[in-house]
DNA sequence: AATAAAAATGTAAACGTTTTCATTTTTATT
DNA sequence: AATAAAAATGAAAACGTTTACATTTTTATT
């Protein structure tokens, strides 16, 4: 009842133009628009997007996948998408993937049903079919990725430059003087991990001395883990220097090196990846790469927008720099 | 094209019959129904979630409202919704307060104006202004608090008892021989914090012995929290108990402690509030209250589906039961 | 086999907007 | 003052479903 239709018949104006102030705008005078305006507020009228979105073919949604939202990079991130499309007029609606194929293509379906406008999404660690992106981007559906991206020519993305990172993080822990490195990677099937350790390797090459290297992989199972490390520091007691792929397996590094008396960063030199809430809050504080993930949630948003306004497909690849985060953990002169 | 006119075409089937097909079911027979869907699967139909909702009156869309989603506590609450909500068909969409009544006012509108079924929501701490979640409840959307919840008569809403978890941390702290005992105070005009104070302050009535306690508000601003701490314990060296109203401030305590050379838990007692992430991955481990936050999300969400179905608008408040995480930081017998 | 009851299907209007095209009103030009 | 051009408004169809009501088909009962 609290519709156009009731605002036309307190105006007595036509529907078209009632429609037009919320819109168009510029075809009507302002004296109705005032007037219509003012009528809108005294039965404090709210637009139906339903129905808009029916007729116009536009939702003004726009659907943000990430695979948690736990999670200090992508809440950034979130935050990010929010600051820029909150004045533009579009509603965003997230969803989470919990790094599952399946829960990711769900999300796809759910913004399907919806009409969404655009799609914003960081592709799950599992997701290794890409079908029903595909069938999106063929759609006309916006559609942005950021962070992790699919191996997918022709898509619009904003993402880190992890090689750089890593190679920040292990030329970092050089010039601190380890002269023993080893990589803790992630899944090297997730492309972001597997630069990160390109960087790593590539750091060691440029480097003018030699150094010795390893790379392993945790499990996040905490004996499991430090009977792993034990393993590793008795083959190579020589270990002066370790950069974990993430914060939270940096965390977790620390808690086991202190199990095993091994003190970071007198004996070992630690750097992990992220920036997260808690990597300042440890003690010593974990040195990280940062991602500046506001920034690029407002840059995944811009270009989602700017595709929606101008109806353009052109994919446009955004690459962000990562900033080195020097804290206790990594300094060999630390008091 | 690829509507319910398309399937329709196909099977030579009337609209009605191939709507009730996605809908209703029983009146239709087991053949037309599978007729109906092998001709979906074919032009790969997706409903208009728009069009339906327009025509029904039901969106089949909750909406969420949170403070922060980069809080375990939140997020935690968000995926107890998830696994409720996800299999009755019904989509969420989750918008951040970020603490600000504005933002909080803006989000329902949005909800307003994609006409959501229900809202879940847990206030702002600077929400005062109850005026447009009152005309809420009056309108045909369901509505369910959790945590944190408005001074209101008549709302449906699932809380933590969180008076019983100030006491239970106390009560704990006094357990372990702490004799005089500070409480960290979250802003008392947010109910759960006062609850929380109350707590303490009865467990410290019941309690058979005299101790002696106070309580403080921190800032969050290191410097400045550094000397109000070392103010008070200059003023009362005696201080062995702590009962932080939160996690994040608990840590910051800890820290602080360190700073100043006061040993956790030889010399202080410290218990935190709200079991986040990172409260047992510090050293000590903070020992904490856990807020059951899944089952708390679940259970909003159950309560407002069962609202939604029956069409009642019956107010029903649960209260769960917190529970003591004993770690490191609190045992005054640790190894 | 005739009839009643139940089950399945069909017809058409409705939901609240937007938008094309047509019409009216205003403004500018001579 | 007459006309053309521009600006503002209006009429009505359309978006893709759902649903009340009507109709047809099937099943059960006698």
């Amino acid at each position: 009842m609290a519709g156009i239709k009731e605002i036309s018949k307190i105006t007595g104006l036509s529907l078209a133009t009632v429609s037009r102030v919320f819109n168009d705008s510029s075809l009507v005078s302002p004296k109705t628009r005032e007037k219509v305006l003012k009528a809108a507020a005294t039965i404090d009228y709210q637009p139906n997007i339903m129905a808009a979105s029916l007729r116009s073919g536009k939702s003004k949604i726009i659907g943000v996948i990430v695979p948690e939202v736990n999670n200090y990079f992508f809440s950034g991130i979130i935050n990010g998408i929010e600051q820029i499309v909150s004045d533009s007029g579009y509603n965003i609606i997230i969803s989470q993937s919990h790094e599952s194929q399946e829960k990711e293509n769900e999300a796809l379906n759910s913004f399907l049903k919806l009409q969404v406008d655009g799609i914003l999404v960081s592709v799950s660690k599992e997701t290794t079919d890409f079908s029903q992106i595909k069938k999106i981007i063929k759609s006309n559906i916006r559609l942005v990725f950021f962070d992790r991206i699919p191996k997918l020519t022709d898509i619009s993305s904003v993402t880190l430059d992890d090689y750089k990172g890593g190679f920040m993080a292990t030329t970092h822990l050089l010039k601190e003087k380890c002269k023993n490195l080893i990589h803790i990677a992630g899944n090297p099937k997730v492309s972001i991990f597997n630069e990160r350790q390109k960087g790593f390797r590539d750091a060691i090459k440029n480097h003018a001395q030699k150094v010795s290297h390893d790379t392993i992989e945790l499990t996040s199972n905490m004996e499991k883990d430090s009977e792993t490390l034990q393993k590793i520091f008795k083959a190579n007691p020589k270990i002066d220097g370790i950069f974990a792929y993430g914060d939270e397996i940096g965390l977790h590094v620390l808690n086991l090196l202190k199990e095993l008396d091994i003190e970071v960063p007198a004996q070992v030199r630690l750097i992990g990846f992220g920036n997260a809430d808690f990597s300042g809050l440890t003690q010593p504080k974990i040195s990280t790469i940062d991602q500046e993930c506001s920034q690029m949630g407002e840059l995944a948003a811009r270009l989602l927008l700017k595709n929606l306004k101008h109806g353009s497909t052109k994919a446009e690849a955004k690459v962000l720099s990562p900033r080195l985060i020097v804290r206790g953990s990594s300094l060999s002169n630390v008091s």
